[in-house]
Order: C-alpha cells, then structure tokens, then sequence
DNA sequence: CAGAGACTCGAGGAG
DNA sequence: CGAGTCTCTG
C-alpha cells in the first residue's frame, strides 16, 4: 500500500473514505493537497477507476496543473484524462458542446471585467439612467451578486417590484442580459450559470455529466457561491461521491459571492456525511501558528478546530513601526537585501498587502536595491490596452457578433469612422435588429451612410480576409502576425516611435510569444481555445517558485501559497482591516478581514515580519493612521517590536486620531464648513457691508464662505460686477 | 474627425 | 496623484 505511506491517520482517512459525502476540514498547511492527490491516485489504481471519470476542482489553473503532475507520478500514466480544472474551466467546456440548447453559438466571447463595465455604460445611456445615480461598479456587483445566486433578470424584477430603485435595477439587469446575448458574449458569472440552466432545461445534459462523473472532488470549498454549489450538487446527484476541501478559516471571498454557509452546512445539504479533520501543521513554526490560532478565534460561528505542529518553537514575530510607506518599504526591503547577504534566496521572501496600490512604493525600493521581484496582480497582463485591441480583432474574427469588441476596433487604428458614424450604424443597426458587423458586410445597407460607407466597407472587408486567414492558418501565431500587419496596428505603432509606443510593441511581441507558447502545448489549435485560455488565466497561474525572486502580491492571491519568509505590511486601521469593512458596521465583514489575517499568517513557514505606518500618501496627500487592532490580537509574548519607538512619539497626537479614511474625509468636510479660519485671517467685514479693494473699488459683500484655510468673499462693485475674491488674498478693507 | 489640454472625480479583493 | 471625460481648436 504504497499510496498510504507518509501519511497521517486522518489523511489516510480522507484518502480511503471514497464513497458518499466527505468533507475534509482542511486547516492550513495541513497536507491537504496531499492528501487529495493520494486519493485520487488510488481510485485508480486501487479501485480500478477510469481516470475520465473523475473530476477535480480547483480554485487556480495553477493549482489543477499541479494536481494533475503530482498524480501523474503517483500513478505513472493516466493523469491526462481526469478533468482537473477550474470552476470556469470545467463550465467552458461543457458549454461548448451544448450552449446551442440555449440559444447562443459555441464560439462565444468571454467578458472581463471591462467589457461588462462598458456594457453597462452602454444600458445606462439606452435607459436614461444617471451614472452619479447608478455608479457602473456599483450595478456590476449588484447583477454579479444576482448572478451568483442564480438569480435572472425575470426574477429580480419580481423580487424588487414596488421598490423605485430595484425597479430600475431590474431594467438595467434585463437590458444588460439581453445585450450580452445578442453579442454572443457570456460574462464571467455567466458562465457558471449558464452551465447550472442548462443542465436545468437540458435534463440528458445533466444525465450524462452524471453518469460520467463517477467521483467528483472540490478544492477550496469555503470559497464556492450559490451557483458553484448548484452546480455541484447537481452533478454529484447521481454518485453521490462527492468529496470537498475545503477551511472556513480562510473564507476570503465573500465580497464576490462565496457562501460560507456551503461549507458550515455541508453535513445537513449531504446526507451521511463524513467529516475529517485534518488539524496537525507541516508548514510553520509553533510561534506563527500560535499566532494564528490566536487571532482566528476573535472569529465567532467556525468549525472547531484546532491546528498543532511538531515543527520548531521558531522565531519570534518581528514588529516594525514605520514613519510612512516610504520607511515602510525601506525596512522591508532593507531586511530582504541583509539576509540575501547572508546566502539566504530572494524567492524565499514574500511582501504582502490588503491592496495592489501598495505595491508601487515597495516596488521603487526592491529597484532601488537591485532586487529581483515578482510582482502579481496589478494591472494584468492582458488588460493592457494593446493587448486588449488585439484580443478584440481575434473574437471579432470568430465571433462576428461581438459588437463590443468590434467598436473598440472599427477605428483602431485611425480609419476615419468617427463617433457620428458609428452611433449611425448602431441606430440602424437596432431598428433592424441587427449587429454591427451585419449592417456593414452587407452591400445594400453599408452604402446608406453616405461617405463613410466606403470606410466602413473597407473595414468589413479587413474582417472578412482575417477571418478566412483564421481558416487557413495553421497556427495562432501565424494568425496573430498577419494581423498585426494588415490591420496596420502595428506599423502606427511603430510610426509614433515614442517611448510608450516602443513599450507597447514589446507587449504585443509578447502576447505573439504566448500565442506560440499555445500553439506549442495545445492538444488541439483552436481560435476558441486560444481566447478561452487567455480570458480565465489568473495571474497567479504564471507564478513560478523556480525564478529566484522577492514574490509581491495581495493576500487574497497569496492564498495556498507558503514562504520561509512573509511581511505583512500595512497594518493600520482602515487600511488593512480596510475602511470599507470597518465602515460596512457589520462584524461578519471585519471576520472576513481577519480570516485574510489569519490566511497571511499562514503563509509563512519560518518567520512573519508584520509592519504598519503612521501615515501613508492617499490621493496625493498624508493621511494619518492608527495602528490595526489586529497587531493588538496577537499575544504579547511572540512578538518583538524593533525600535521600540512609540508610534504617536513623532506626531501630534491629534493627527494620528484621525485615523481611518472615513473619518479622514469628515475631517476635510469638517474643515471646510465650521472650522474657523486660521487666525492670521480675521475679517473685519461681514455679509451686506461695503468693502474697498484696491483695484475694483467699493463693492458690497454678498457672501462669505469658508474655503480651506481661507474665505471666499463675493463682492459686487458698481463698475466691475460680481467678483469671488480669497480674503487672504485680496486685502479687502472695510469701509465705515 | 483628431488631438491637446482642462477638468472632475474617485480608490478593495479576482476569474 | 491618475484615469477617464469634456471641451476647445485646428
């Protein structure tokens, strides 16, 4: 029994528990991946069981990637048939087969965030509806929220009938859908529930995923929404194996629909159930996990449990007080830079941080040492403008329907169709019921927009020859090459010769590059699965733990990553726990923000640095923070601070109370209406009487109203009009 | 129609 | 401070 050596009694328990219901309660660095390859391994070697007839879930692409490597050599052969994927993966797949049931064709364009965004501006404009009233990322999580709870337009309206702005909601919702099916386009969302409805209306879909599912596994569970859960339970229906990982512990995505009510409830939704727990830690010293241990239980309605390790007392957790992000960054990296001296990897050492903002200052300072780094997160790769204009030829190449993607190209580069012709061509496009790309190919109608109608013709043209180009090339990067050429992008590119436009060639080279990369290791080359690919790659899939560098990212990224080395920078109040989660008022958000603590803490192997800063640049100016109540949740005894130097030692203590950016902002609105100007500007005139200035005269005082540290005064003078004058700036002097 | 310059307003986390 | 939008001019 090979396949059970090395592992603890409870991971050979998940290991051999195969049938029915399992939930393994998986505590961090607790060997869980481990033990979920091992099983896997042996249902097919041990029970016979064909690879294909298993499916296994994964949060990252990355992560399904290793999975599959680790079960190749557990069971030499075979691996390659296991459908080890992600959520969005495993639903793309099967909806390529059989989205045509449900009205869309199967070469249909993915969404991002972006195009999701634009697409509302678009509903909003159609509508009438203010974007002060309906901020864009605000209707987004609204519909994202619904979506994730399975929740259709149809729906929602009856939900919010009565309601002025749910009504309105529900109209933007209807509209929104609507335009994504006419584009053929599925957002994110979309494509989990796409698959649950048709696996709803489709019953010998759903029959034969069942049957072929025979044992089906979820990783990161605590992280699955109402319609991952859906889709799920649906599949699983038949077997009845289904086998889940997951931590409550490290539920960190409840902002984008993750209930955590999945995990909680397991044992009701699943009927006999088993449980196992998976407590005893691999990866950290006695120290880090006593910390975590410690602040996790402030959290109230988990799971008990309770992580132990055999590892080493280890390091205390070092505390640094910092002046600003500046100084921040400067001990982070000054620390990095010692102990790399001292022989030790830059890959060893991870920087985390609540939001991508931060990394920039930390960035300037690994540079400034020379200091190789990851950085993951920020803008990603393929959000790029350049990138993204090419990625909007190549799905309007396949999906012609995609008028999103072809408005962002019609005049990219400059063809000279301005923005008057194409709201003509969507106007008649919409009388028509028509999309874009069909009013212009078509002879008869193109030639009614009069002189653009040659332009617009050339255009359809250039599509019609790539698309036939996409016919007949062999490879992506062929397609791609060809492209770039007639569509003339990149010759203007090359034209402008500047800086920035030499910058973006090297990413459109590098965009080519991954197009070879496909070619190189697709079982089959496809335009579709070329986009596909691109559309749900996370950037964390690229991370390496070859490339000997510092890695920077979020925490929420850092997720089932470990490090010798992590700092967790930013610990302030309103920063990280972040203001939005102190401000919401609700505790079960501030919880959340303490289990991304706990999964930072986690993280690290060896040692944890932690930092904060009294005061940190936001929006081009000093805000002044507290430091986080979480530092204050850690016992005292493993930490040790440096530099004891008290925080509010070097500010007025004033300052440093107005901590938090809510607070902050009331404090500027404060500032501007009841505070008194500062007492160098005194006025001896008030609202009605005259006052002399040395350039418009006499005038009456119409007004005087606080403006930062000064007041505005509005005078009228008889020969000059009305004028606004700063009082500290204008002398104005009263006359008696 | 295109480009430059002024202007406003707003920041969380991710596939 | 910086992205995105608006407005003006050639």
């Amino acid at each position: 029994m090979s396949l059970l050596e090395g592992l603890n009694s409870k991971q050979k328990e998940a290991v051999l528990c195969t049938e029915g219901p399992l939930l393994i309660l998986a505590g961090a660095g607790s060997g869980k991946t481990r033990a979920l390859t091992h099983r896997i391994a042996y249902l097919i070697k041990e029970k016979g069981v064909d690879p294909w007839r298993i499916l296994a879930i994964t949060f990252t692409n990355k992560a399904a990637r290793e999975m599959r490597e680790r079960v190749d050599l557990l069971v030499g052969e075979g691996a390659e048939d296991i459908w080890v994927s992600t959520f969005h993966s495993a639903c793309v797949r099967i909806l390529r087969n059989d989205i045509e049931k449900l009205g869309y064709n199967r070469y249909f364009t993915i969404y991002d965030t972006d195009d999701q965004k634009a697409l509302i501006k678009e509903c909003l404009k159609e509508l009438n509806y203010n974007e002060k009233n309906f901020p864009v990322s605000g209707v987004l999580g609204e519909i994202s929220r619904q979506k994730d709870e399975l929740i259709n337009p149809a729906e929602y309206e009856k939900r919010n009938q009565g309601d002025y702005r749910g009504e309105k909601y529900a109209k933007i919702y209807k509209l929104y859908q609507k335009k994504l099916e006419s584009n053929n386009a599925l957002d994110f969302d979309d494509i989990i529930l796409k698959t649950v409805e048709l696996f709803k209306f489709h019953p010998d879909v759903l029959e034969y995923y069942q049957n072929k599912f025979q044992y089906i596994l979820v990783d990161e569970y605590q992280d699955t929404n109402t319609a991952q859960y859906k889709l799920v339970s649906l599949l699983a229906a038949a077997h009845n194996n289904i086998c889940v990982v997951g931590d409550d512990d490290q539920s960190i995505y409840g902002w984008r629909g993750a209930n955590i009510r999945n995990i909680l409830d397991f044992e009701k939704d699943f009927k006999n159930a088993r449980v196992v727990k998976l407590e005893q830690n691999y990866r950290s010293t006695k120290v880090i996990l006593e910390a975590a241990n410690s602040v996790i239980k402030n959290n109230y309605g988990r799971k008990q449990k309770n992580l132990w390790t055999e590892n080493e007392q280890g390091d205390l957790i070092e505390l640094k007080c910092c002046m600003d992000e500046h100084d921040e960054a400067e001990y982070v990296v000054r620390e990095i830079d010692k102990q790399a001296k001292e022989g030790r990897a830059y890959k060893d050492f991870a920087v985390l941080y609540r939001t991508n903002a931060q990394s920039r200052v930390l960035e300037e300072h690994l540079v400034r040492y020379s200091i190789p780094y990851r950085l993951f997160g920020s803008i990603r790769f393929y959000e790029r403008k350049e990138i993204k204009d090419i990625l909007a030829y190549l799905r309007v190449i396949l999906n012609p329907n995609d008028d999103l993607s072809l408005k962002r190209i019609i005049n990219v580069p400059k063809r000279g169709i301005g923005a008057t012709t194409i709201s003509k061509v969507e106007e008649f496009a919409a009388a028509n019921h028509m999309n874009l790309y069909e009013v212009i190919r078509d002879r008869e109608t193109v030639s009614m927009f009069g002189r653009a109608a040659a332009k617009l013709k050339e255009f359809a043209d250039l599509i019609g020859t790539l698309q036939a180009e996409a016919v007949q090339s062999k490879s992506i990067c062929e397609l791609m090459e060809e492209l770039l050429i007639r569509t003339g992008y990149l010759k203007e590119l090359e034209d402008e010769n500047t800086e920035e436009a030499r910058d973006r060639i090297q990413n459109i080279r590098e965009f080519v590059s991954k197009a070879a990369d496909y070619d190189k290791n697709a079982e089959e080359i496809s335009l579709a699965g070329f986009l596909e690919e691109v559309a749900l790659v996370a950037d964390i899939d690229n991370y390496n733990e070859g490339d000997n560098a510092v890695v920077l990212m979020t925490l929420h990224s850092a997720k089932g990553l470990e490090f010798p080395f992590v700092f967790i920078t930013g610990l302030e109040e309103g920063l990280f726990p972040s203001y939005m989660s102190i401000q919401s008022g609700r505790e079960d958000s501030i919880e959340e923000e303490r289990r991304l603590y706990y999964v930072g803490i986690t993280r690290a192997k060896k040692k944890l640095y932690l930092t904060y800063a009294n005061a940190r640049s936001f929006r081009g100016e000093r805000v002044y923070y507290r430091v986080s109540r979480f530092i204050e949740e850690l016992p005292k005894e493993l930490i040790k601070q440096e530099e004891v130097k008290k925080s509010s030692d070097s500010l007025p203590e004033m300052r440093v109370k107005n901590a938090i950016w809510q607070q902050h902002k009331a404090y500027e609105a404060a500032l501007k209406k009841e505070i008194p100007a500062p007492q160098n500007i005194s006025l001896d005139f008030k609202e009605g009487d005259l006052v002399k200035h040395f350039k418009f005269g006499i005038g009456t005082v119409e007004k005087i109203s606080h403006a930062g540290a000064d007041y505005e005064v509005t005078v009228t003078f008889p020969k000059y009009g009305q004028k606004k004058l700063m009082a500290g700036l204008a002398n104005l002097k009263a006359v008696h």
